[in-house]
DNA sequence: TTTGCTTAGTGAAACGGTTCGATTGGAGCC
DNA sequence: GGCTCCAATCGAACCGTTTCACTAAGCAAA
C-alpha cells in the first residue's frame, strides 16, 4: 500500500505538503492541492489509521466485550452500537468471552494494548478483585446491562426489577397465587434484581411466596425445562410462570407442552425479552421487553463522549435505567 | 499509560533493554531482565499494539464484514470466528453494513486504512463494480456465505443447491407433487442456488413445477406470509411449502395457522437453517441446517493462513463448500 | 533599495515501539 | 601488559503520519 513518502515523491513536493492538502489545513495553492489529490487518488493512497493514531494520541476504536454474541439480544446490542459510533468514524472491536468471566480480564488488557478510546462492557464477573481492576483502569468503560459491585462507572441497562414486578403483578390481576420464578445465577447483577422484583410484587400484593417455587435456572433452557417439569409432575403446582429470561420461558413452554399440560389452559407463563420470531410460538408468550435500541444508543453516546473530552474523562458516572415495556401475549389466563 | 521510555528510565537502562527484555530476544542478564519485568509490572505498562504494528508492518487485527449481526446466524458465526482468530492472538473489528450494499467499498476502505491484516466478508453486492473493487484489493479477503461474481477470492459456504434439494426430495417421497417454493431476491447469490436446487430435485423426479408456486419472498417473514396467505386461499392450493430461509418458514407457519389450516396436517412445511429456539416452536419444522460452526473455523483458519505466509496472499483461492444436515421434525406428512 | 507582510511550501521533531550494528568492560590467554 | 573474545547493553534508524517553526519568493509601501 502507497505511503505518504510515495505520493510525495510522485507529486513532487515535501511530505509535510502532502498531510496539509489533503488535510485541507495549510495554506497551499488550489493548483497544489489538487496536483496532489490527484496523485493520491491514482496511487490508491490511504492515509494509516495506525500512524495517524501514534501522533495523535488516540485512535478511532471502541471495545466491545460480551459474554455471548451468539444470543440474540446481545447481536441487536452490537448492532445498535455499531449504526451510533460508526456515525461518529469510529469502529468496533469486539471480544466474546464466551461466557469465561475469568477471560474478562485478559480481554480488557488486549483492548487497552490496542488503546481502543473506550470500553462497552456486558461484565459477567462481579467479584471484588474485578472491581478493583476496573476501578483502577485507565480508559473510559460503560457498562451495559449488567453492573460490578463497587465501582463507579457508566452504568446503562434497563429496570430489571421492573420487568418482574410487572409480570407478577399482572399474574396477580388475573387471580394466580401460586406463582413459580424461574430466576438466573443469584452472582448475576440482573438475576438478583429481577428475584427482587418479584418478591417485591408479591409481597406488595400480600401473597404468600412458596420457597419451593423460587428455582434457580441459570438462564438456560435446558435448566428451566427440568425444573418446571419437577414442579409441574408435583400435586401442589404452580398455576403461573414468571421466567427471568426468554430462553427460560421457552424450555418452561416445552416442558408444559411435553407433560401434557396446556398454556395458558393449565399453566400460565411470562417472560423477559423479546424472542426474534416470537410472533409465531404458540401460543404467543407474554412478556416485558427491553429497550435495546436506547440501552445502545446512550452507552455508545456516552462512551463517545468519554473519548471526546479528554478531560471529562473524571466527570462523574451517570446511570440512565430505561423503562421496559410489558407485552401481552396469549399465554396467561384469568384462574 | 507508562511507555516503554518511562519504564526504561525507572529501571535504568536504554529503551531497547527493555524491548528486548520483555521479549526475552536479546542477551540479557537474568538480573536486568528481572528488574525491568517487575518495573514494568509495577507501572501497568502494556506495549503499544499500534506502535508494534507500525515497526512490524502488520497489525493482529481481522475485519468481518456482515450485512446484519442481528440475523441470529450472523451472531453465531461471529461469536465461531472470534474463538478462531483470538486463539491466534487476533481480534476482530466488525463492521455492520446494516443490510446497505452501497455501503460495503466505504466499510472495507475503512478497513483497509486501519490496516487490517484480512478481511472476512458476507457480501451483499454482487455486481460487477463491486468485484472489480474486490480484484484490485491489496489484503487478504475470505467471503463467507455469499459470493460475487467475477472475483477470484477463498470462499467458504454450504452447500446451498443441496438445502433446498434435500428438503424437495423429502417431500416428493412424501407423496407431494404440488410444492410451493419460497424464494429470496434472485440478486442474491445463496437464493439463486436454491431455487436450482428446487428446480433440480423436481425436474429429478419429473414433477411438474407450477410456475404460480414459485414465489419471491424476499427471504422476509412478512412477504413470506403474504404469499402464502394469497396462495393458500386460491382454489388449487399447494399441500407443501419449501422457504428459502428460517424466516420465511416462520411467515409461512404463521399465515397457514392464522388462516385456519393446520400444519402438518393440511400443509407441509420446510425451511432452511435452524432457529435458536426451533426446539419450541410447533410443529418442529423439518429443516436443513448450515454448518454455522464449520463454516467460521475455515473462513477464520483460511484468513489467518493468508495472513501469516506474506507471499501465500498469492496462493490459488480455494473454495470450502460445506454439507448441510436434514433435521426431520414434525411439519410434513405423508399424502 | 530596504523593510515588512503574505503566501506557499519545507524540514525536522515527535508519537512508541523494534532491531541491528556499535560499544563497552571484563575475563582469559600468551 | 597487551591482545582477543564474549556477554551485556546502548544508540540510532526506522515504521507513517502530523505539526510547527521556519524559509524563500513575491510584492507593496516607505
Amino acid at each position: 500500500m502507497a505511503t505518504i513518502r510515495d505520493v510525495a515523491r510522485r507529486a513532487g513536493v515535501a511530505i509535510s505538503t502532502v498531510s496539509l492538502a489533503l488535510n485541507g489545513k495549510g495554506p497551499i495553492s488550489p493548483a497544489t492541492v489538487e496536483r496532489i489529490q490527484a496523485v493520491a487518488a491514482q496511487m490508491g493512497y490511504m492515509p494509516s489509521v495506525m500512524a495517524q493514531s501514534l501522533k495523535r494520541g488516540h485512535n478511532r476504536l471502541i471495545g466491545l466485550v460480551l459474554g455471548d454474541i451468539g444470543n440474540p439480544f446481545f447481536g441487536r446490542l452490537l448492532r445498535n452500537v455499531d449504526s451510533v459510533v460508526a456515525e461518529a468514524d469510529h469502529m468496533l472491536i469486539v471480544a466474546d468471552t464466551a461466557s469465561h468471566p475469568e477471560r474478562e480480564i485478559n480481554t480488557l488488557n488486549q483492548l487497552r494494548r490496542h488503546r481502543v478510546g473506550g470500553i462497552i462492557m456486558a461484565p459477567l464477573s462481579n467479584d471484588p478483585a474485578f472491581a478493583a481492576y476496573l476501578r483502577e483502569i485507565d480508559v473510559p468503560v460503560v457498562l451495559i446491562d449488567q453492573y460490578v459491585d463497587g465501582v463507579r462507572l457508566d452504568y446503562v441497562c434497563s429496570d430489571n426489577e421492573l420487568t418482574t414486578t410487572m409480570l407478577t403483578e399482572y399474574l396477580i390481576r388475573l387471580g394466580h397465587r401460586r406463582i413459580c420464578y424461574l430466576g438466573g445465577q443469584p452472582n448475576w447483577w440482573t438475576a438478583r434484581l429481577r428475584l427482587a422484583g418479584f418478591r417485591a410484587a408479591m409481597q406488595a400484593s400480600g401473597v404468600n411466596i412458596d420457597p419451593d417455587l423460587e428455582v434457580v435456572a441459570d438462564f438456560d433452557g435446558e435448566k428451566a425445562y427440568d425444573q418446571v417439569a419437577r414442579l409441574l409432575s408435583r400435586p401442589k403446582r404452580p398455576t403461573a410462570i414468571v421466567a427471568a429470561s426468554n430462553l427460560m420461558a421457552l424450555g418452561a413452554l416445552q416442558a408444559i407442552n411435553d407433560l401434557g399440560f396446556s398454556c395458558p389452559g393449565d399453566v400460565s407463563l411470562t417472560g423477559v425479552d423479546d424472542v426474534p420470531w416470537g410472533s409465531v410460538i404458540k401460543p404467543r408468550i407474554t412478556t416485558v421487553v427491553q429497550p435495546v435500541e436506547e440501552l445502545a444508543q446512550v452507552a455508545a453516546a456516552w462512551i463517545l463522549e468519554r473519548i471526546g473530552s479528554r478531560g471529562g474523562a473524571a466527570a462523574p458516572p451517570r446511570t440512565h435505567v430505561a423503562i421496559p415495556r410489558l407485552v401481552i401475549g396469549e399465554s396467561c389466563s384469568r384462574v
